[in-house]
DNA sequence: GTCAACTATTTGTCCTAGACAAATATGTAA
DNA sequence: TTACATATTTGTCTAGGACAAATAGTTGAC
């Protein structure tokens, strides 16, 4: 009798939160928190309300929060922090609040009006172009949806929902535009460890537009493979995307990786909003900043290879 | 100089064969394999040659292999026992080799033709209608193209493309679908550790055809927003689509969670190729047997909720 | 010969607790 | 301010032992 098994495996915990079993192991070790009791074998039984604060945790953690700082908090502190954090986040550049175009967006989606959303991005995107539509909708919209699910206003299921919205919007367009075939050949994937699709589509975007011949392999593959299939498709740009949750070093050493195993001719384009890009530019890859610059990138690919026939 | 460091930690094996670093670590210390090298910090370093077997483990274990019967064959062996496998499995119903048409598709995407690829699928699918081309085609191909690589005949990157031009096609042939507001909401999606997708996009088609508002969330979402998203989007039905490739636990530990969090008026129903849908079907869950299942469930759903109100 | 029940083996996941590199914060000099 | 050195934090790795759950093999009844 007495309790209810409201309690779940470590397994499960894992599941749930994104938190590995070491990590929650050693959190208890260290912090004293989780505190799960134990079943009859010994293993850890994590009660539901801990499995909470372990996702709110989580949240703040990746938004740029220490563990050791707020793991003692209570659920309603956490929540208060997240609230607070946003404002702070973005220093400068997004001081001001989002233009109402684009918060009319959170809105929607926060309604759950889906079919609203996607019938929105459509009208946006005949009324403004494929361009003008990726940088200054598709972008920006995509970076406040991921500070709301930082700071709690939305759940993960919200993105979801606006992350496949966004998508069918933008591979519908895509598909639409036809390549003459003069154009250079490129091969967009993204690292194993990186599974954030939508930037790797609206460079896809842009690079169609300047009327590349663009392969995607769609995210998460081996670097051998790129290489693999670079040869196969006589590629000359593979364009990886990097996430902000992606480890530093996976992008350093892989950069380097695939540029030693690439013939030279071949461009490797990174791009993203990982920050490890910036402050430590591999060498040999070329840094896109954003995703206006692909056009003046390409432009620069032909008058090279103008020249160099 | 020649520095490419063909060898992986043993979190980056995790993550590229889904084996979790118990299941590594334990195998080494009862088979002998794998037998990663030693870094200069004494953690394991797994060579490329390694993790590919490995992989090939995990596709032969996922159909019915044991581990220690076969963990000591070559790469080259464990390949032969694929090819045999495909024939043996799905017992008498595909024990032909594949029809021409499928085997068309599998040689376009060898060569590497991918606009060709995009354009028969579409030619396809005008041709037959979405439904038979979900039921026909998408779903005995995508199976032809999975065992194509395990039995070595393609990479992964190729896998990769065919998942890409599957995907286009299928998603806008969705999004041509118009929904008279009247069908039952489904929401689609999977768990935290499945992360393929196109089984769900092949369900969302079935069930647009059959006037359901669907509701899509991609793949990998927590279970715990599953549920509310569930809520949000006062959902009748929430789809979920497991591969082989995933933990029988999680399966069975995942839907009956998710069973007890979510009111007993929403229907669960599962599907994909999963073994362990079958063999232990789950309380409270509708094992989906395979895709031309749906719209007679959907009919199913229809008359019972006719008769209730 | 088939099916059920019991037993043996295999297999994955959990356990503890220590170690250390990588990431981040802090202190100091130019 | 910026650049570099040092301190702390943090996640992931290590080892082998344990054991439940899954699967295979054996026996007995019909």
């Amino acid at each position: 009798m007495g309790q209810t098994p409201a309690a779940i495996t470590i397994g499960a915990v894992e599941r749930d939160t994104g938190l590995s079993k070491d990590t929650l192991r050693v959190w208890e070790r260290r912090y004293g928190f989780p505190q799960p009791h134990r079943d009859e074998y010994g293993e850890r039984a994590y009660p539901i309300e801990q499995v909470d604060k372990l996702r709110a945790l989580r949240r703040l953690i990746d938004s740029g929060h220490r563990p050791s700082k707020i793991v003692g908090m209570t659920l309603e502190q956490l929540r208060f922090l997240a609230r607070d954090a946003t404002k702070e986040s973005h220093a400068g550049a997004t001081q001001s609040p989002p233009p109402p175009e684009l918060s009319r967006y959170l809105d929607l989606i926060k309604a759950n009006r889906i079919a609203d959303v996607r019938a929105e991005l459509l009208q946006s995107l005949l009324r403004t172009g494929l361009e003008r539509f990726v940088i200054e909708l598709a972008a920006p919209l995509t970076q406040l949806v991921g500070d709301a699910w930082a700071s709690g206003r939305f759940e993960i299921f919200e993105e979801h929902i606006y992350t496949e919205a966004m998508q069918t919007t933008l591979r519908s367009a895509i598909s639409s535009i036809s390549h003459s075939g003069r154009g250079p050949t490129a091969l967009l994937t993204s690292f194993p460890s990186e599974s954030h699709g939508l930037g790797l589509l609206m460079a896809e975007a842009m690079l169609a537009l300047e009327d590349c011949r663009c392969v995607s392999l769609g995210t998460q593959t081996p670097i051998w493979d790129i290489v693999l299939a670079c040869a196969a498709q006589k590629a000359d740009i593979v364009a990886l995307s990097f996430s902000s949750s992606i480890a530093a070093g996976m992008v350093s050493d892989g950069l380097d990786e695939l540029r030693a195993k690439l013939p030279a001719a071949t461009e490797i384009w990174a791009g993203g909003s990982a920050a490890v890009l910036r402050r430590k530019p591999p060498g040999g890859v070329v840094v896109i900043a954003d995703l206006a610059q692909i056009r003046l990138r390409i432009q620069a690919w032909r008058l090279i290879r103008s020249r160099h026939n």
